[in-house]
DNA sequence: CGATTTAGTCCACTTAATGGATTTAATATG
DNA sequence: CATATTAAATCCATTAAGTGGACTAAATCG
């Protein structure tokens, strides 16, 4: 339920509003912020003030634009001081980001390690290093490293990791793992929160892809999943297992999937159906011979990209999404797909729809996810500025 | 964007909270709404005396309970002023009801008229007279009409109905012909909003149905519609479009719809569909058959009932509700399809789910969507009480 | 160079919530 | 039966935070 507003959360709600319209608007002076909040030009005074105070914006240089009056001095948000650490556990890699306030990227950390081998607690203590470094050297940089989250590629609820199955891992309660030293690992403190990859993906879409803030995020690794963003917010669903499109039923009387039923997306466009049906062992193999117009290669992604289709029609119908966004895999083998995707979702949605989604693909590719980690903890901050200040 | 928040709409807000805490947790003392909402007590004391003078809450007779100290004087909804009007295009029928902010129905109207051959105006201004006849009647009981919602079978844009096939409107900018007398028809005031059957529907079964705050609605009526609910508020989707179950895709190489793609839900499961492979010419007919164990109408219900559970697990992956209600045609036929669509979805989701979503039917039937358009207006007086108030 | 215009700050005022003291109305107890 | 105890509701002085108008600062225009 909403919560009641008393005298200091109504200022904290404020410094958000403000610190928000920062973020929206770029530089802006402080009068051009009164007139967007709503609010009076002593009260964003005070508040610009504040957050100066607190590193999370700073002046720039004038944009005198040769109007009459006295010019404004232009806030903006800062990237000097506040940052966020984003991770990844994938199946075959490990990864670590950090971000600043202005949402630039200050560190990128990636190494390959094949995690189905190992057990989770040594991934774990494996990340952990990782981010240990990440959040040495951007402490070395004069970044405060404000919070963290973890992209893992399975279900996660509160911080239990339910099944991921293409990491082999069962019930693993990451959150507790990672909650410090005493019965824990040594975890970057404030220690990580976790949350599924598709989702962080279709975030990291959000905040450092095309700009758009209506659209659904397909995250096609060794599962297909999606995330879908409407309004800037993602959807989670009741239990936070939604965009699961890998499940959706594209031919019910098709081969039988892992997750019990028969005919999912998954056993057509999935990284392995895909790799199997092509004769190929990875993807750069594939896109390689897509490439020489290798008949075989050609024909796979023709199938895939037809369920996709047909997935996303589905998909469409419930989620009326603004553009959906292809990522992960999909992405380099975006050239070969669309059209076959194209075809199959204009033939069955545009009689009945007055626009059909646009088809896109994702600049980020694998970084989605990383990116959408760090940058929810930036989120976090900027909507709730009060919580991450050096306290008054 | 949140926006800001300033001293008037804090109180503002604040009522809002004070209210909505007073319908959620029934009959409350003073004492215990300070403690819920966590203002002061002064500050509840306040508010609960602006609500008194407002007619939206009343002093209930004391529940002495027995314990010690000086006894609470409980406060509760108070259905003696406030009033909201529900409207209901259908295909053959108009219907109007009257919902107080107790959410109790004070006033049921239906009229069966052939709304297909009648252009959009004659159904109009039909509306509009079972409308005034309500009113009418709810205003000699006492009560203030404070808002009005009207359902239609079909998608709406602010308004504007697109495309409701079922009625053969096209671009019927209802919001507009319902705006008054100066090129309007005489609606009543303040003139309803427009919003679709399906949604409101959903929104029914969250206000008057099982309680439930996650789930997913069908409707079944000639189209097959759905509304999600997640954590008491109606998912959308980017244009509002959300929810097109009928034309998930279910058998991709299936008999073409009418929406130019092949195999979707409605083919199997819609109405017309239904009826025309039971042989039947109407749903009472159909049960009615059923009941007698007709080999023709149990076998299209198998079928009908398969196709559903396989919509309804693309739907599951894609929405992840809490539960299923079955609505509108499908509550009457609900002995004869609850058993083939648990037995398709339980296939395919109970191994990757840990929680396959309850299959439930609605006790509301066709009234969901009226009950809906008029709760809707409640919902909103309540969460934002300053806007009805009688100016203080 | 003064007039005009706009940005930002200062300050007295208002709104609404707070917290503790007080009053009220019950039950429990000697 | 009078008194203690307990909890609800109200009263009142205080505080936090936003408001609005006056004032100062720094530009451009004529």
């Amino acid at each position: 339920m909403t919560q009641a507003v008393r005298h200091d959360s109504m200022r904290a709600r404020n410094l958000g509003v403000v610190l928000g319209e920062v973020r929206r608007s770029g530089p802006v002076t402080r009068a051009a912020l009164a007139e967007m909040t709503g609010l009076t030009k002593t009260t964003v005074s005070k508040m610009v003030a504040d957050l100066l105070a607190a590193g999370m914006v700073a002046e720039t240089g004038v944009p005198s634009r040769g109007e009459r009056g006295r010019p404004g001095t232009a806030v903006a948000l800062s990237g000097g001081r506040v940052a966020a650490l984003g991770l990844e556990i994938n199946v075959d890699y490990l990864s670590a980001c950090v971000v600043d306030l202005t949402l630039a990227v200050r560190l990128r950390r990636a190494q390959a390690v094949d995690n189905r081998t190992a057990s989770p607690v040594e991934t774990l203590s494996h990340l952990c290093e990782l981010a240990r470094e990440a959040v040495d050297e951007a402490r070395a940089a004069g970044l405060v490293i404000a919070g963290s989250v973890l992209a893992v590629p399975g279900p996660v609820d509160d911080g239990l990791v339910h099944n991921a199955p293409n990491l082999g891992w069962r019930d693993v309660h990451v959150g507790e793992l990672l909650s410090g030293p005493p019965g824990g690992l040594p975890a970057p403190s404030p220690s990580p929160t976790v949350d599924n990859e598709a989702n962080l993906a279709a975030l990291g879409e959000l905040w450092f892809g095309s700009g758009h803030r209506d659209f659904l995020h397909v995250s096609g690794e060794i599962g297909v999943g999606a995330g879908l963003v409407v309004g800037g917010a993602l959807f989670r669903g009741a239990h936070g297992l939604a965009g699961e499109l890998g499940h959706v039923v594209v031919f019910p009387d098709g081969p039988a999937c892992r997750c019990g039923g028969r005919g999912c997306l998954e056993q057509y466009a999935g990284q392995e159906a895909l790799l199997r049906a092509a004769g190929a062992d990875t993807v750069e193999q594939l896109t390689g011979r897509l490439r020489d117009g290798d008949a075989a290669a050609l024909a796979a992604c023709e199938r895939a990209g037809h369920a996709l289709g047909l997935a996303l029609t589905s998909a469409v119908h419930l989620f009326d999404p603004g553009t959906i966004v292809l990522g992960g895999v999909f992405a380099p083998l975006f050239p070969w797909i669309r059209g076959p995707v194209r075809a199959t979702t204009a033939a069955r949605l545009s009689a009945i729809r007055a626009a059909v989604p646009d088809l896109a693909v994702s600049r980020l590719g694998g970084d989605a996810a990383v990116l959408g980690a760090a940058g929810q903890v930036i989120h976090r901050i900027v909507a709730d500025p009060v919580a991450h200040l050096p306290a008054r």
